[in-house]
DNA sequence: TGACGATGTATCGGGCCGATACATCGTGCG
DNA sequence: CGCACGATGTATCGGCCCGATACATCGTCA
Protein backbone atom coordinates (compact mmCIF):
# COMPACT_ATOMS: atom_id res chain seq x y z
CA UNK A 1 0.00 0.00 0.00
CA UNK A 2 0.58 3.77 -0.39
CA UNK A 3 0.82 5.69 2.73
CA UNK A 4 -2.76 7.20 2.41
CA UNK A 5 -4.24 4.07 1.68
CA UNK A 6 -2.31 2.31 4.86
CA UNK A 7 -3.76 5.26 7.00
CA UNK A 8 -7.29 4.70 6.11
CA UNK A 9 -6.73 0.93 6.24
CA UNK A 10 -5.39 1.05 9.68
CA UNK A 11 -8.47 3.99 10.92
CA UNK A 12 -10.89 1.46 9.81
CA UNK A 13 -9.35 -1.38 11.16
CA UNK A 14 -8.59 0.11 14.72
CA UNK A 15 -12.16 1.31 14.60
CA UNK A 16 -12.91 3.31 17.71
CA UNK A 17 -9.75 2.44 19.44
CA UNK A 18 -8.22 5.41 18.48
CA UNK A 19 -8.17 8.11 15.24
CA UNK A 20 -6.75 7.89 12.10
CA UNK A 21 -2.68 8.47 12.30
CA UNK A 22 -1.48 11.72 11.85
CA UNK A 23 0.56 12.47 8.38
CA UNK A 24 3.44 13.70 10.85
CA UNK A 25 3.20 10.30 12.06
CA UNK A 26 2.87 8.63 9.17
CA UNK A 27 5.53 9.36 6.67
CA UNK A 28 8.16 9.83 8.64
CA UNK A 29 7.18 6.33 10.45
CA UNK A 30 7.38 5.10 6.71
CA UNK A 31 10.87 6.33 5.94
CA UNK A 32 12.09 5.16 9.43
CA UNK A 33 10.86 1.79 9.02
CA UNK A 34 12.32 1.54 5.35
CA UNK A 35 15.53 2.55 6.73
CA UNK A 36 15.44 0.07 8.97
CA UNK A 37 14.77 -2.84 6.23
CA UNK A 38 11.22 -3.50 7.75
CA UNK A 39 9.50 -2.08 4.77
CA UNK A 40 10.85 -1.65 1.05
CA UNK A 41 9.50 1.30 -1.38
CA UNK A 42 8.89 1.23 -5.00
CA UNK A 43 7.99 4.87 -6.88
CA UNK A 44 5.03 3.47 -8.70
CA UNK A 45 2.72 -0.19 -8.38
CA UNK A 46 3.43 -3.21 -10.47
CA UNK A 47 0.18 -2.63 -12.06
CA UNK A 48 0.48 0.82 -13.43
CA UNK A 49 2.39 -0.31 -17.05
CA UNK A 50 1.36 2.74 -19.14
CA UNK A 51 3.15 5.43 -18.65
CA UNK A 52 1.40 8.38 -17.56
CA UNK A 53 0.36 10.85 -20.29
CA UNK A 54 0.90 14.08 -18.12
CA UNK A 55 3.78 14.08 -15.27
CA UNK A 56 2.70 11.37 -12.66
CA UNK A 57 2.50 12.68 -8.96
CA UNK A 58 5.02 10.73 -7.24
CA UNK A 59 2.97 8.04 -5.52
CA UNK A 60 5.00 5.32 -3.28
CA UNK A 61 4.09 2.08 -2.59
CA UNK A 62 5.50 0.13 0.19
CA UNK A 63 5.35 -3.46 1.05
CA UNK A 64 6.59 -5.35 4.07
CA UNK A 65 10.10 -7.29 3.79
CA UNK A 66 11.06 -10.95 5.20
CA UNK A 67 12.46 -9.34 8.25
CA UNK A 68 9.82 -6.75 8.61
CA UNK A 69 7.56 -9.75 8.79
CA UNK A 70 9.53 -11.12 11.79
CA UNK A 71 9.84 -7.39 13.65
CA UNK A 72 6.21 -7.77 13.28
CA UNK A 73 5.51 -11.10 14.45
CA UNK A 74 7.90 -10.56 17.27
CA UNK A 75 6.35 -7.08 18.42
CA UNK A 76 2.48 -8.71 18.21
CA UNK A 77 3.86 -11.70 20.69
CA UNK A 78 5.75 -9.53 23.31
CA UNK A 79 3.43 -8.65 26.24
CA UNK A 80 4.35 -5.57 28.52
CA UNK A 81 2.64 -2.84 30.49
CA UNK A 82 1.88 -0.59 27.85
CA UNK A 83 0.15 -3.69 25.85
CA UNK A 84 -2.55 -3.42 28.17
CA UNK A 85 -3.58 0.23 27.82
CA UNK A 86 -6.02 1.11 26.08
CA UNK A 87 -4.43 2.17 22.94
CA UNK A 88 -1.75 -0.38 23.36
CA UNK A 89 -4.76 -3.62 24.02
CA UNK A 90 -6.45 -2.12 21.05
CA UNK A 91 -3.78 -1.87 18.52
CA UNK A 92 -2.94 -6.13 19.69
CA UNK A 93 -5.91 -7.34 19.49
CA UNK A 94 -6.61 -5.85 16.18
CA UNK A 95 -4.58 -8.30 15.20
CA UNK A 96 -5.16 -10.98 16.99
CA UNK A 97 -5.84 -13.34 13.86
CA UNK A 98 -2.31 -12.91 13.18
CA UNK A 99 -0.88 -14.61 16.39
CA UNK A 100 -1.05 -18.20 18.06
CA UNK A 101 -3.84 -18.62 21.14
CA UNK A 102 -1.24 -18.71 24.03
CA UNK A 103 -0.05 -15.19 23.02
CA UNK A 104 -3.69 -13.82 22.72
CA UNK A 105 -4.27 -15.82 26.22
CA UNK A 106 -1.92 -13.41 27.57
CA UNK A 107 -2.61 -10.80 26.46
CA UNK A 108 -6.21 -11.40 27.43
CA UNK A 109 -5.62 -11.84 30.82
CA UNK A 110 -2.67 -9.02 31.26
CA UNK A 111 -5.57 -6.40 30.12
CA UNK A 112 -8.41 -7.97 32.48
CA UNK A 113 -6.33 -7.76 35.01
CA UNK A 114 -5.57 -3.99 34.23
CA UNK A 115 -9.28 -3.14 33.87
CA UNK A 116 -10.25 -5.10 37.11
CA UNK A 117 -7.31 -2.70 38.96
CA UNK A 118 -9.00 0.18 37.45
CA UNK A 119 -12.47 -0.88 38.73
CA UNK A 120 -11.37 -1.39 41.98
CA UNK A 121 -9.12 1.82 42.31
CA UNK A 122 -13.01 3.65 41.12
CA UNK A 123 -14.91 1.22 44.05
CA UNK A 124 -12.37 2.72 46.08
CA UNK A 125 -13.29 6.70 44.95
CA UNK A 126 -16.88 5.67 45.21
CA UNK A 127 -16.77 4.81 48.32
CA UNK A 128 -14.31 6.66 50.15
CA UNK A 129 -14.11 10.16 48.59
CA UNK A 130 -17.84 10.51 47.39
CA UNK A 131 -18.79 13.07 49.65
CA UNK A 132 -15.72 14.92 48.72
CA UNK A 133 -16.55 14.90 45.16
CA UNK A 134 -19.94 16.88 43.50
CA UNK A 135 -22.63 14.84 41.65
CA UNK A 136 -21.40 15.37 38.33
CA UNK A 137 -17.68 13.76 39.20
CA UNK A 138 -19.56 11.04 40.59
CA UNK A 139 -21.78 10.50 37.66
CA UNK A 140 -18.29 10.54 35.70
CA UNK A 141 -17.17 7.54 38.02
CA UNK A 142 -19.99 5.54 37.84
CA UNK A 143 -20.32 5.29 33.89
CA UNK A 144 -16.37 4.80 33.85
CA UNK A 145 -17.08 1.99 36.79
CA UNK A 146 -20.01 0.28 34.30
CA UNK A 147 -17.79 0.44 31.14
CA UNK A 148 -14.67 -1.24 33.68
CA UNK A 149 -17.27 -3.78 34.47
CA UNK A 150 -19.01 -4.15 30.74
CA UNK A 151 -15.21 -4.88 29.59
CA UNK A 152 -14.01 -7.65 32.44
CA UNK A 153 -17.38 -9.62 31.12
CA UNK A 154 -16.45 -9.16 27.72
CA UNK A 155 -13.16 -10.30 28.47
CA UNK A 156 -13.87 -13.19 30.34
CA UNK A 157 -16.11 -14.72 27.24
CA UNK A 158 -13.45 -14.16 25.08
CA UNK A 159 -11.43 -16.07 26.92
CA UNK A 160 -13.37 -18.82 28.11
CA UNK A 161 -13.96 -19.26 24.03
CA UNK A 162 -10.14 -19.06 23.46
CA UNK A 163 -9.75 -21.83 26.33
CA UNK A 164 -12.44 -23.98 24.64
CA UNK A 165 -11.21 -23.56 20.99
CA UNK A 166 -14.56 -21.60 20.21
CA UNK A 167 -12.21 -18.43 19.45
CA UNK A 168 -12.60 -16.81 15.91
CA UNK A 169 -8.99 -18.35 14.38
CA UNK A 170 -7.45 -21.17 14.56
CA UNK A 171 -4.10 -21.35 16.44
CA UNK A 172 -1.91 -21.04 13.16
CA UNK A 173 -2.34 -17.77 11.81
CA UNK A 174 -2.97 -17.81 7.82
CA UNK A 175 -0.03 -16.35 6.01
CA UNK A 176 -1.81 -13.89 3.99
CA UNK A 177 0.11 -12.27 1.63
CA UNK A 178 -2.71 -10.24 -0.13
CA UNK A 179 -3.79 -6.58 0.80
CA UNK A 180 -7.22 -5.77 2.04
CA UNK A 181 -8.16 -8.80 3.33
CA UNK A 182 -6.99 -10.40 6.01
CA UNK A 183 -9.15 -13.58 6.22
CA UNK A 184 -10.20 -14.79 2.88
CA UNK B 1 -2.23 22.74 46.74
CA UNK B 2 1.40 22.08 45.35
CA UNK B 3 2.13 20.13 41.86
CA UNK B 4 2.18 17.06 43.75
CA UNK B 5 -1.32 16.67 45.73
CA UNK B 6 -2.68 19.02 42.41
CA UNK B 7 -1.74 15.64 40.09
CA UNK B 8 -3.42 13.29 42.83
CA UNK B 9 -6.14 15.20 43.08
CA UNK B 10 -6.91 15.72 39.32
CA UNK B 11 -6.00 11.64 38.60
CA UNK B 12 -9.14 11.26 41.40
CA UNK B 13 -11.41 13.58 39.98
CA UNK B 14 -10.89 12.17 36.50
CA UNK B 15 -11.19 8.69 37.05
CA UNK B 16 -11.37 6.61 34.13
CA UNK B 17 -10.71 9.89 31.77
CA UNK B 18 -7.10 10.18 31.60
CA UNK B 19 -4.18 8.87 33.29
CA UNK B 20 -2.56 11.01 35.69
CA UNK B 21 -0.52 13.88 34.26
CA UNK B 22 3.08 13.51 33.91
CA UNK B 23 5.61 15.68 35.69
CA UNK B 24 7.18 16.24 32.24
CA UNK B 25 3.79 18.43 32.05
CA UNK B 26 3.05 19.22 35.33
CA UNK B 27 5.86 21.50 36.37
CA UNK B 28 6.21 23.71 33.02
CA UNK B 29 2.23 23.80 32.94
CA UNK B 30 2.49 25.32 36.77
CA UNK B 31 5.23 27.54 35.50
CA UNK B 32 3.18 28.70 32.72
CA UNK B 33 0.27 29.57 34.49
CA UNK B 34 2.14 31.68 36.85
CA UNK B 35 3.90 33.53 34.23
CA UNK B 36 0.51 34.50 32.57
CA UNK B 37 -0.76 35.24 36.18
CA UNK B 38 -3.69 32.55 36.38
CA UNK B 39 -1.87 31.60 39.50
CA UNK B 40 -0.31 32.65 42.49
CA UNK B 41 2.93 30.59 43.94
CA UNK B 42 4.00 30.57 47.74
CA UNK B 43 6.75 28.76 49.16
CA UNK B 44 5.33 27.45 52.02
CA UNK B 45 2.03 26.86 53.29
CA UNK B 46 0.06 29.69 55.49
CA UNK B 47 -0.47 26.98 58.08
CA UNK B 48 3.05 26.03 58.59
CA UNK B 49 4.09 28.82 61.08
CA UNK B 50 6.56 26.78 63.19
CA UNK B 51 10.14 27.29 61.40
CA UNK B 52 11.63 23.91 60.39
CA UNK B 53 14.03 22.67 62.72
CA UNK B 54 16.39 21.14 59.65
CA UNK B 55 16.43 22.50 56.05
CA UNK B 56 13.00 22.65 54.56
CA UNK B 57 12.59 20.83 51.33
CA UNK B 58 11.40 23.54 48.27
CA UNK B 59 7.46 22.88 48.78
CA UNK B 60 6.12 25.63 46.53
CA UNK B 61 2.02 26.00 47.22
CA UNK B 62 -0.37 27.14 44.25
CA UNK B 63 -3.50 29.35 44.59
CA UNK B 64 -5.72 30.74 41.39
CA UNK B 65 -5.96 34.33 40.76
CA UNK B 66 -9.31 36.31 40.45
CA UNK B 67 -8.02 36.29 36.95
CA UNK B 68 -6.97 33.20 36.72
CA UNK B 69 -10.71 31.88 37.81
CA UNK B 70 -11.89 34.55 34.98
CA UNK B 71 -9.88 32.22 32.57
CA UNK B 72 -11.19 28.77 34.13
CA UNK B 73 -14.76 29.72 33.66
CA UNK B 74 -14.07 31.07 30.02
CA UNK B 75 -12.28 27.63 29.03
CA UNK B 76 -15.07 25.14 31.01
CA UNK B 77 -17.87 27.46 28.87
CA UNK B 78 -15.95 27.42 25.63
CA UNK B 79 -17.29 24.54 23.45
CA UNK B 80 -15.20 23.70 20.45
CA UNK B 81 -14.42 20.36 18.35
CA UNK B 82 -12.10 19.27 20.87
CA UNK B 83 -14.53 19.60 23.57
CA UNK B 84 -16.22 16.49 22.22
CA UNK B 85 -13.13 14.16 21.63
CA UNK B 86 -13.17 11.89 24.75
CA UNK B 87 -10.64 13.79 26.68
CA UNK B 88 -11.96 16.88 26.25
CA UNK B 89 -15.51 15.99 27.08
CA UNK B 90 -13.74 14.48 30.08
CA UNK B 91 -12.13 17.24 31.24
CA UNK B 92 -15.73 19.24 30.72
CA UNK B 93 -18.01 17.23 32.17
CA UNK B 94 -15.55 16.61 35.48
CA UNK B 95 -16.55 20.63 36.32
CA UNK B 96 -19.79 20.66 35.10
CA UNK B 97 -20.54 21.89 39.09
CA UNK B 98 -19.06 25.16 38.04
CA UNK B 99 -20.63 25.78 34.57
CA UNK B 100 -23.91 26.91 33.86
CA UNK B 101 -27.32 24.51 32.55
CA UNK B 102 -26.46 26.16 29.06
CA UNK B 103 -22.91 25.07 28.96
CA UNK B 104 -23.36 21.63 30.25
CA UNK B 105 -26.74 21.24 27.33
CA UNK B 106 -24.47 22.55 24.68
CA UNK B 107 -21.64 20.34 25.65
CA UNK B 108 -23.89 16.93 26.12
CA UNK B 109 -25.54 17.91 22.64
CA UNK B 110 -21.86 18.35 21.00
CA UNK B 111 -20.62 15.36 22.29
CA UNK B 112 -23.75 13.25 21.72
CA UNK B 113 -23.60 13.94 18.12
CA UNK B 114 -19.93 13.65 17.91
CA UNK B 115 -20.55 9.95 19.27
CA UNK B 116 -23.58 9.24 16.90
CA UNK B 117 -21.22 10.07 14.02
CA UNK B 118 -18.98 7.29 15.33
CA UNK B 119 -21.26 4.61 15.75
CA UNK B 120 -22.72 5.44 12.14
CA UNK B 121 -18.73 5.05 10.72
CA UNK B 122 -18.50 1.56 12.58
CA UNK B 123 -22.51 0.78 11.32
CA UNK B 124 -20.75 1.72 8.00
CA UNK B 125 -17.71 -0.51 8.77
CA UNK B 126 -19.57 -3.61 9.94
CA UNK B 127 -22.01 -3.15 7.12
CA UNK B 128 -19.86 -2.69 3.97
CA UNK B 129 -16.68 -4.30 5.25
CA UNK B 130 -17.72 -7.14 7.06
CA UNK B 131 -16.42 -10.20 4.98
CA UNK B 132 -13.21 -7.96 4.62
CA UNK B 133 -12.16 -7.59 7.76
CA UNK B 134 -11.38 -10.89 10.34
CA UNK B 135 -13.34 -12.01 13.00
CA UNK B 136 -11.55 -10.20 15.63
CA UNK B 137 -10.88 -6.88 14.31
CA UNK B 138 -15.37 -7.20 13.78
CA UNK B 139 -15.22 -8.09 17.23
CA UNK B 140 -13.38 -4.91 17.85
CA UNK B 141 -16.14 -3.07 16.28
CA UNK B 142 -19.28 -4.45 17.48
CA UNK B 143 -17.61 -3.73 20.77
CA UNK B 144 -16.82 -0.27 20.31
CA UNK B 145 -20.35 0.38 19.04
CA UNK B 146 -21.87 -1.19 21.83
CA UNK B 147 -20.18 1.51 23.71
CA UNK B 148 -21.41 4.00 21.48
CA UNK B 149 -24.60 2.96 21.66
CA UNK B 150 -24.55 2.91 25.70
CA UNK B 151 -22.87 6.07 25.93
CA UNK B 152 -25.28 7.75 23.60
CA UNK B 153 -28.12 6.31 25.89
CA UNK B 154 -25.94 7.66 28.97
CA UNK B 155 -25.66 11.45 26.95
CA UNK B 156 -29.65 10.92 26.42
CA UNK B 157 -30.72 10.39 30.10
CA UNK B 158 -28.10 13.37 31.49
CA UNK B 159 -29.89 16.18 28.92
CA UNK B 160 -33.35 14.89 29.47
CA UNK B 161 -32.63 15.52 33.30
CA UNK B 162 -30.38 18.90 32.69
CA UNK B 163 -33.92 19.76 30.81
CA UNK B 164 -35.93 19.16 33.39
CA UNK B 165 -34.09 20.70 36.13
CA UNK B 166 -33.41 16.90 37.64
CA UNK B 167 -29.40 17.70 37.17
CA UNK B 168 -27.46 17.17 40.16
CA UNK B 169 -26.46 21.12 40.35
CA UNK B 170 -28.41 23.78 40.55
CA UNK B 171 -28.37 26.52 37.57
CA UNK B 172 -25.99 28.89 39.28
CA UNK B 173 -22.66 27.61 40.57
CA UNK B 174 -21.68 27.64 43.76
CA UNK B 175 -18.40 29.69 44.74
CA UNK B 176 -16.66 27.25 46.49
CA UNK B 177 -12.91 28.74 47.34
CA UNK B 178 -12.30 26.12 49.80
CA UNK B 179 -9.93 23.01 48.26
CA UNK B 180 -10.45 19.50 48.54
CA UNK B 181 -14.37 20.03 48.56
CA UNK B 182 -16.22 20.82 45.46
CA UNK B 183 -19.34 20.43 46.63
CA UNK B 184 -19.57 20.37 50.37
C1' DT C 1 20.32 1.72 61.73
C1' DG C 2 19.09 1.01 57.44
C1' DA C 3 15.95 -0.26 53.79
C1' DC C 4 11.86 0.93 51.51
C1' DG C 5 7.96 3.28 49.69
C1' DA C 6 5.49 7.61 49.52
C1' DT C 7 6.15 12.45 48.97
C1' DG C 8 8.01 16.25 46.42
C1' DT C 9 10.34 19.24 42.59
C1' DA C 10 12.60 19.33 38.29
C1' DT C 11 14.59 18.38 33.51
C1' DC C 12 15.52 16.04 29.07
C1' DG C 13 14.92 13.49 24.78
C1' DG C 14 11.77 11.68 21.77
C1' DG C 15 7.36 10.73 19.79
C1' DC C 16 2.99 12.25 18.21
C1' DC C 17 -0.37 15.63 16.72
C1' DG C 18 -2.46 19.67 14.41
C1' DA C 19 -1.71 22.88 10.91
C1' DT C 20 -0.09 23.82 6.74
C1' DA C 21 1.65 23.61 1.94
C1' DC C 22 1.37 21.88 -2.53
C1' DA C 23 -0.35 19.03 -6.40
C1' DT C 24 -3.59 15.82 -8.92
C1' DC C 25 -7.98 13.52 -9.76
C1' DG C 26 -13.05 12.91 -10.31
C1' DT C 27 -17.46 14.98 -10.21
C1' DG C 28 -21.14 17.98 -10.41
C1' DC C 29 -23.02 22.47 -11.24
C1' DG C 30 -23.99 26.75 -13.65
C1' DC D 1 -17.33 24.27 -21.36
C1' DG D 2 -15.01 25.80 -17.45
C1' DC D 3 -14.48 25.91 -12.76
C1' DA D 4 -15.06 25.05 -7.97
C1' DC D 5 -14.82 21.61 -4.58
C1' DG D 6 -13.80 17.54 -2.16
C1' DA D 7 -11.04 13.40 -2.13
C1' DT D 8 -6.47 11.71 -2.93
C1' DG D 9 -1.58 12.00 -2.09
C1' DT D 10 3.22 13.32 -0.08
C1' DA D 11 5.73 16.11 3.03
C1' DT D 12 7.39 19.28 6.86
C1' DC D 13 7.34 22.13 11.11
C1' DG D 14 6.40 23.85 15.76
C1' DG D 15 4.68 22.61 19.97
C1' DC D 16 2.80 19.75 23.44
C1' DC D 17 2.97 15.72 26.23
C1' DC D 18 4.90 11.52 28.09
C1' DG D 19 8.30 8.26 30.06
C1' DA D 20 12.54 8.08 32.27
C1' DT D 21 15.47 9.87 35.27
C1' DA D 22 17.68 12.46 39.04
C1' DC D 23 17.71 14.08 43.56
C1' DA D 24 16.02 14.83 48.29
C1' DT D 25 12.95 14.26 52.42
C1' DC D 26 9.59 11.87 55.31
C1' DG D 27 7.40 8.01 57.91
C1' DT D 28 7.54 3.30 59.05
C1' DC D 29 8.87 -1.20 59.99
C1' DA D 30 12.22 -4.67 60.91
Amino acid sequence: MHGYELRKELATKLGTIRAAISYGTLYPTLKRLQTAGWIGAAETPDSEIIPPLTSRRGRVVYKITAEGKERFADLLAQAGPETYDDAGFGVHFAFFSRTDRATRLRILEGRRRRIEERREGLRDVLARASDRLDAYTLELQRHGLDACEREVRWLEELITNERSGRSPAGDTPPEDPRPHQDRP
